[in-house]
Order: structure tokens, then C-alpha cells, then sequence
DNA sequence: AGTTTTGAGCGAACCGTTTCGCAATTTTGG
DNA sequence: CCAAAATTGCGAAACGGTTCGCTCAAAACT
């Protein structure tokens, strides 16, 4: 029913070679150039992505996976992968892994299948073994958030490490000794924050004992039962550090539910400043993680890989963004002349 | 560099019609059967969907469009069309309007290049009129959630009127009038909320003061705002019907930050289970919507009208579930012997 | 003015499938 | 046992584009 590139050549009487050729940019005939674009206009005429993607092998569709598309994180994360990805004319074709490793597995098939162009993956997989079937068809692959621990891809995230331990410093440097921890232990970037907690905590020279270490599968859950749980403990911790957005939210809750408030009975330091910012007060002391930039920025290094045929041969790139702690009121100064209860 | 069709051509000796034939279900000679899975086993060939899709016209990916990928509303519905589309064979194409309308109506023109069988829309638009291109087109479209005042288009979703007057009902039972109201007034669903309220109240003779009627853009905020002021009132309202998830939430973290709490010194009725009840003490009384269901449906309905090729005519089909109440501990109860504070 | 260079247009082949109409073979039935 | 019917296989033409190599005319040189 729509007009084809042959219409066209009806109309205006030229070859199919000049018609495709003005399509993609080329150099042609004034005179030529007035009769293409008045057939395209007449005809409304729109090139078939899909038959031109048969020839060239592309088909601008970029298949983006995703541990769980239901947590907030991810959908902030595509909202700004959709828009850049739409700057460069791409679609993105998604994929919810429901968190779990076997059903990733079988996503990867499937958008390799659709002929994606190039894959951005927010993987549940630790290990990258999975990926091999990209690998051999030589599909660009460029990880978002997490890494895997055993396969080299391009990667685009933050230093995990050091955000929980420049959190944890903050903490420490108002003067807090128990400060406890609840984060994932399961993937790779709750890992390494639970890492840079426990090497800050060692720096100061302080003690973590086992029931200040909170950790479990990434969930709103695990923030609201643990910090339950910190509260009532004989022992209460003066501080907590909370590792990742949805566990923050559950703690906050928690908190609220509780008699004991923030900053007064319990110091809180939480991650990513999705929406909690704009809701809760007072406000929290919050690791933000640079979003849309490190969206941009896989986008990039993606359409990159995708222009240049080559294989990324021993030049992978890491990108690490740094963080940036949002002052808030919920962190009480243990130590120097303030009186905290002032606030 | 894949094995193409041709290759199994030349290693079985047969013609690409019987091969083809056979790839699509057809009756194929034992002997040649097996000839051709041997070869296709030998050289791991997959057919290439795309080139497929040239020829039948048809790319086994459906459209969706949604209008803010970052609710948890929406985030949850995707994880049940995408469950569900799967299970059919297709891929999805989301794409976000960002809650712009100018944006929706460029997305559906993306989404048609792409050339999608078929469109599922959670719309940001009132009004269907920018929806005409997929109708001239003839791609098959499906409401989720949300219809439109002037054009009618297949559609899925609850009846939202009856959903908020049988909540709104339960508060009337348990014997409260002041009841206020934060809901949207701007979309389709928030709208019909409003009404539901505003009849349940009407058929039980009670007033609604102006300031009990607060009506804004769907979101945390909504909630938030709106309640922290509803609860600083002269004349408070014993009551609060909440209509939409995002403002649920939003109220919930109002109270919790205040010095009441429910049921106590406030009654809340929410709207869409989706973590609340994971988190919450004590539950709060909840209108849950049967999202799988509804999705299921949205999908049946599309694929349905996808396969005959007919358009549907003067058939369209409205597809409307019920609500279920879940009970919870948020409403005191205002009359009868019992005493509320015991719980 | 003659030769080289440059630039645009063209025909045909191709991308990897499906499908149509027909030929060949097998099965059915009288 | 033969004609009719049913089944399977085949070649070729699509689907809607891109691209390669060639021709030809105009522009740029000696």
C-alpha cells in the first residue's frame, strides 16, 4: 500500500540507483534533486527501514536488558537511554530479565534473534559467560551499572567502591563509631559498596560487628526489615549506610513507622535521589549517581562500536563516573561543638 | 556470515521452496525432513526474522507506548506485557511520551516506521485524534488504562467510576463524612476516580468542601502535598480516598512524617497494590486492579486482531475488570460498638 | 583542440525469505 | 489396471531497498 522507491522511479523516470542514492545523501542533479523530493512529497513516500535493513544488515533497533524492569532505578536509567538512543534515530527493543539468570540467558537469544545492532545490559548475571553468543556474532555489547566478574565489556557505571566509602567517610567524619550497613551482597555494584563501607570503616579503626552487616537481594524489602531490625537491636548503631535506591526507600519507611526519627535517634545516609528527594524530610544525605550522563555516555561508546565494524580488539573501554553527595539534614554531628538536637 | 536458507539449498539438494515450506510448518517427505533438520542442526542455521518480514509483511514486534516509563504503575504493566508478548512470539518497541503529548505523537510516528504489527498504548493524549496515522496505516492499537473522550479504539482497562464509589463506600460504611479526595483530574482514569467519589458521596448526602477536593497532575507529589495540607486543616477530614498509586504512596509518606498516624487519627483507602502492602503498617485498604489480567487481555486482544487481518469493523471491544478491595487496618470505624483504637 | 579528470546516472545483481503456479509422483477408488 | 484426486517438490518471481561497475557527458587541464 505505501509507496516504494519504485513509485518513484515511475514518477520522476529515474533509475532506482540515483532515487537510493539521493535517499542516502549522494550527490545529484539539481534538476533531479526538485523531481525526487516532489514524488516524495506527492506520494508521501517514507523508506521501508526493514527492507533496507535486509541489505545493509542494520536495523537500528538496540536491544537493552534489564535485571527488573520494574524497579524504579531501570526505569529512570531508560527513560534516559530511550531518549538518547531516539537522538540517533535508534529504537530500543527491551527485555526484563525478572531477575533472574536464566531467563536473561534465553533474552539474549531472542534479541539476537531481532537482529539488534547493539545490546546495553544492566545484566543479574555475575559471571558474563552468557554473553558468548553475542560475542560470535559480533554484536556490540556495552554494560550499564554492573560488570561481571569474569568477562571484559565495555562498561559504563560509577566506582562503587569508593561511593560507599566517600558516603561512609561522611559519617564517620561527624562522628559516628556503630554505623551499620544494609546493601546487596548479590550483584556487582552492592559488592563493592558493601567493600568501600568496610574499607572506610577499617581506615577509622572501627569494628563492624556482625548484626551492623545488613545484606541480602537488592529489594525494598531488605532496607525495611533490617532496619527494622537495627532499631530494636540492644545495641542500636548511631548511623546507617544504605545501599542502593530501593533499600533506602524500605529503611525510610521503616524509620517512619518507628518512633525514632532521623536525625535525631538514627543517622541515615542513603543511595540514588530517584524521587526521595523531592518527598522526604528532612531531607536525607544522598550518593547520586550522574543518570542521564551515564546513559549518554554508554549510548555513545555504543553507536560508537556500532559505526566502526571493528571488533573492540584489546581496547575496552571503562567508564567510571564519580558521584556526587547531596547534602542533607539527616546525618547528626556526634562530635565537635554543635548541638545536633538543634536541628 | 550466519548460514542462510541457501545453505541448507545446497547441503540438502533440495529447493528453497520445500525448505521454506518446511520452516513454516508444512508437510515435508520423512526422508527430506530429516535431510533438512540434519543440515540445519550441522550448519546452526536460524531463520533471519527480518528478511522474513520483508516478504509477509510483518516484523512480529508490537509497539508500546507508554506515558512515563518511570512510574511503577506503568513499570509494572510492562512486566506483564512483556511476560505475555513473549510467550506469543514478539518483541517490544517501547517508547516514552514523558507525559507530553507533543512527544506521544511523534512516538507513534517512530513506531510506524519501525513498522510494528501492532500498538499497545498507556496515552498521555485525551484526545485519539493523533492516532489517525496508525488508522490510515491499519496497525491494529489496544487502551491500556486509559481511553479517549473522542475516538474509540480496542480497550482494556477497569471501570474506574465504580472502582473509586465502591471504596469511597467502604469509608461511608464504617460511618465517615468528612472524606477527602486527592486524586488526578487530568487523564482518563483519574477523571472517572473523581466521579466514583464524588457519586458514592452524593447518593449518601454528604458534602464535599472544596478544600476536600484536590485534584492535580498524577504523581508522588499530588499525594504528598495534598495531604500534608488536608491533615493541617481546621476542619480535617476523618478520611482520605487516594486514586492512583503514585499519589498513595506520596499521601502515605505524608502521614508517616506527621505526628498522626492511621487508623487512628486518619482513615486512607489507596489505590493499586504494587509494593504498599509489602511495606506498610498497618495495611492500608487498598483498590487493587488486576494488572496480569489486564495485561493478558490487552495482549490476547492485540494479537487477536493482529492475525485476521480484517480491521475490526464497528466490533471494538471494551474490556473492562472489576476491582478487588483489599482489606486492610487503615479505616477506623466510626459507628457502630466497636472500638477503633484497639487496633 | 585534444586528452584527462570528475561527476552523475544506469542496469543488474543481491540481501534472505515466502509464495504462486505448475509438474511430477503417489494414493485412492471404481 | 487405469483415471482422478491428492500430495509433494520445484523454479521463478516477488518483497523494497542498496551497491558495484560501467557508460557518458561536462569540466578541467595541457
Amino acid at each position: 500500500m505505501p509507496a516504494t522507491i519504485r513509485d518513484i522511479k515511475n514518477k520522476t523516470g529515474l533509475s532506482l540507483a540515483t532515487i537510493s542514492k539521493y535517499l542516502n545523501g549522494g550527490n545529484v542533479l539539481p534538476r533531479n534533486r526538485q523531481l525526487i523530493e516532489a514524488a516524495i512529497e506527492e506520494l508521501h513516500y517514507e523508506v521501508n527501514e526493514i527492507a533496507r535493513g535486509l541489505v545493509t544488515n542494520q536495523t537500528k533497533l538496540v536491544g537493552v536488558m534489564v535485571y527488573d524492569i520494574e524497579s524504579l532505578f531501570v526505569g529512570n536509567m531508560l527513560h534516559y537511554i530511550g531518549a538518547e538512543l531516539r537522538r540517533h534515530g535508534y529504537g530500543f527493543l527491551i527485555c526484563d530479565s525478572f531477575n533472574d539468570e536464566e531467563v536473561e540467558t534465553q533474552n539474549l537469544q531472542f534479541l539476537l534473534k531481532k537482529k539488534v545492532d547493539g545490546l546495553l545490559v544492566i545484566p543479574v548475571n555475575r559471571s558474563g559467560k552468557f554473553m558468548e553468543p553475542a560475542k560470535k556474532v559480533g554484536v556490540p555489547v556495552v554494560l550499564l551499572d554492573r560488570a561481571f566478574y569474569d568477562e571484559e565489556f565495555d562498561f559504563v557505571g560509577i566506582d562503587n567502591r569508593m561511593a560507599a566509602y566517600r558516603a561512609v567517610k561522611v559519617l564517620i567524619e561527624n562522628g559516628h563509631e556503630r554505623i551499620a550497613v544494609i546493601t546487596s551482597n548479590v550483584e556487582y555494584s552492592g559488592i563493592y559498596r558493601l567493600e568501600g563501607y568496610l574499607e572506610a570503616m577499617k581506615e577509622a579503626g572501627l569494628s563492624v560487628p556482625e548484626e551492623y552487616r545488613r545484606l541480602g537481594k537488592h529489594s525494598f524489602e531488605l532496607g525495611y526489615k533490617n532496619m527494622k531490625e537495627l532499631l530494636a537491636l540492644q545495641e542500636r548503631p548511631t548511623a546507617v549506610f544504605l545501599g542502593n535506591y530501593e533499600t533506602t526507600l524500605g529503611g525510610i519507611m521503616a524509620v517512619n513507622e518507628s518512633e525514632l526519627s532521623w536525625p535525631k535517634d538514627i543517622s541515615i545516609f542513603g543511595f540514588d535521589d530517584l524521587i526521595m528527594s523531592r518527598v522526604v524530610r528532612p531531607k536525607i544525605w544522598i550518593a547520586r549517581q550522574p543518570m542521564e550522563q551515564m546513559c549518554a555516555k554508554a549510548v555513545d561508546i555504543l553507536m560508537e562500536r556500532i559505526g566502526s565494524k571493528q571488533t573492540p580488539e584489546e581496547q575496552i573501554m571503562k567508564v567510571t563516573f564519580g558521584i556526587q553527595l547531596r547534602e542533607g539534614e539527616s546525618i547528626r554531628r556526634l562530635n565537635g561543638r554543635e548541638n545536633p538536637s538543634g536541628d
